[in-house]
DNA sequence: TCTATAGTTAGCTTCATGGCTAACCAATTG
DNA sequence: CAATTGGTTAGCCATGAAGCTAACTATAGA
């Protein structure tokens, strides 16, 4: 787990580069040679490779040679367990939201209540407001 | 577009730091101010608040001084994009990776076709194979 | 075998990042 | 008013990231 955290580092520092951000987009496609991969970048060569290497060491690219090509492809766990942390906030996030939607709502209704007591005071219905809207 | 991958740098730049993950992490559940969110961390005022600029340069938190206190707030706009450009890429990857699964198995059934020509080839087991299962 | 191709290694600059201390406002509070 | 609290500014330092060139290795092809 702690070791898992380590590792997002290295993913989100990966993606954090336009360049790196461009080669997992393009390997999404399919597999590459370096050569190919370095090809659009206006980048000598051993700077792009460090590139690749960042990428490697991160998880999100595996790499292997024959002859003397090597190969490149995704490696997508690196890359989903990535996405699982954004999730995983999120859904923390929507929570707290949800929670503090029905808190408003209970603001409101006390407000409504205390400015007309005439009216059937407390009567503090807890509508749950589960708004699963996607947004 | 391309005003978006520049705040895509940032957004991955600050999420690749564990103590601003933290930060993120600690504001998915609510707000808080600034002394309140570098209280669990052992660093001096100076080296934490330039995390909270950095997250607030993403785009990731907001922040507001009423007083002398200054409450920070996560704005989740930026966590979304983030997270779009995931599901964005991996879209891509599954529709690829549809695309290969189909392609193999119109592999196996020739090569099924040509080991006995004498039975009439089965039918094309169009299996969509959706994988949805990722959660 | 000779040459061109595809990567790789080594070493150098430059600049950004992440940390610190010290000194400095500006609101609260006694 | 004086002291404390909460944050800010300025400036320093060490490390690492991102780029380059030059030289090298090893395979493929003529």
């Amino acid at each position: 787990m702690a070791n898992q955290l380590s590792q997002l580092d290295q993913v989100f520092a990966a993606l954090a580069d336009p360049t790196r951000r461009a080669i997992v987009m393009r390997l999404c496609a399919g597999e590459a040679s370096v050569g190919e991969l370095a090809d659009p970048f206006d980048m000598a060569l051993p700077s792009f490779m460090k590139h690749i290497h960042v990428l490697e060491q991160s998880g999100l690219l595996q790499s292997e040679k024959s002859g003397r090509v090597r190969t490149c492809r995704l490696s997508p766990d690196a890359l989903l367990s990535a996405e699982d942390w954004f999730q995983h906030q999120r859904a923390i996030w929507e929570a707290r939201l949800d929670r503090f939607e029905a808190y408003v709502m209970k603001l409101k209704k006390e407000r409504a209540a205390a400015k007309r007591p005439s009216k059937s005071a407390e009567k503090t219905t807890n509508k749950p407001s589960k708004r699963k809207g996607t947004e």
